[in-house]
DNA sequence: ATCGTTATTGATTGCGCGATCAATGAGCCC
DNA sequence: GGGCTCATTGATCGCGCAATCAATAACGAT
């Protein structure tokens, strides 16, 4: 009765990018364990000799899509062109909400997650973990801003800075994935723009 | 068999509190016709003879959060009291982010609400509208800040900055009920607020 | 007091789910 | 090629769910 035998690693990713496919098409309700395995092309029981259970199935899968997408974007550009630190300030917020729509399978996939780390303490370590490098990705660049203009920043610390720039980030991506039609990526970038941009260049 | 009766619109009530009651608990993953039906002492059937089906108890009780959550706020505070627009905006984001903490349950059950939204046209519809309706919200406070000072916000339209404050409302709210430990809702507060001061006031 | 309407009941049906497990055969070592 | 390991199968269990419906009694009308 048994099919051909495959390398333990690859059937595990093989499953993995069958979750993940239905995940991409149905979100994470449609993922179970019958629909995964006729994905996969392989038997229900098999899911739970990889995976010991659903909810473990579904950890794995968000271990795997983060490592993805820390992969792809995390040397996508060139920062270092440019020197103004307010400049570069915004452009790595341009970068992402740039990254937003393009992804949108992914955002939403991370929303989803997020819905169920509120009742899920392995996912919610994961995503609270997530959540805090990407805010703390922007303390550098924060700190440099601050740094540069220190009258025009009075008050303002590098990670409250970095907190902002995270929270008008996930601002953008929550609009995006609730009603991509009404939200525009560019006039939100050129708002920020000129609430950021220091005195000096005002006048 | 049948127990005592009670006007139609009272019953209605009664099961939409009970739902209330068992969604602010458990979410809306624990909102079965069983359980409503025994929070509110009846029987399971008589839950679909008010409402056809579950799916449509769960889009009323949408709707009756939302008619409680915008009652609730829209009146709360005397934002006309202050007359500085930049004073003003302010105040009204401050109110928000300070609400957000209180509800925490309300915010976690309108994020359910949207995944439910993946497989439901009508209760993506209703979320949507009512994302807009927050963000229209902003428009009239910031046209009058960029009025107040139209050399500071040159280039910045009421639509572009109410929607960037509602995303930043919307990023509080993420942080907030994933990890209310670590957002710092003061700190962020303040940082804005020197983004959004106008010059004159920074020098 | 009787009757018709209808709100209310709870047993029931059928479904999809997560999970289990005995049976099975593919691949490997000697 | 014989035998051992274990990856793989698919039937199966038990559960909780949404939804249905015949039976029933509460209530207003007459």
């Amino acid at each position: 009765m048994p099919g051909p035998r495959a390398p333990a690693e690859k059937r595990r990713e093989d499953i993995l990018r069958a979750a993940f496919a239905i995940a991409a098409r149905e979100r994470l309700g449609g993922v179970s364990a019958r629909a995964v395995a006729a994905e996969a092309g392989v038997s229900p029981g098999l899911v739970f000799f990889y995976f010991e259970s659903i909810d473990q199935l579904l950890v794995a899968l968000l271990d795997w899509m983060l490592a993805q997408t820390f992969a792809a974007t995390d040397f996508s550009n060139r920062l270092a062109d440019v020197s103004d630190p307010a400049a570069r300030m915004m452009l790595a917020i341009r970068r992402d909400v740039a990254w937003l729509p393009k992804q949108r399978e992914r955002v939403e996939l991370f929303f989803d997650y997020w819905v169920l780390g509120t009742r899920h303490p392995a996912v919610r370590r994961t995503i609270r973990h997530a959540l805090d490098r990407y805010r703390a990705s922007f303390v550098p660049l924060a700190g440099a801003l601050v740094a540069s203009d220190v009258e025009r920043y009075s008050g303002v610390t590098a990670e409250g800075l970095a907190a902002v720039a995270a929270s008008f980030v996930e601002g953008c991506a929550l609009q995006i994935v609730m009603d991509p039609t009404q939200f525009d990526a560019e006039r939100s970038m050129a708002t920020l723009a000129s609430l950021v941009r220091s005195p000096a260049a005002v006048a």
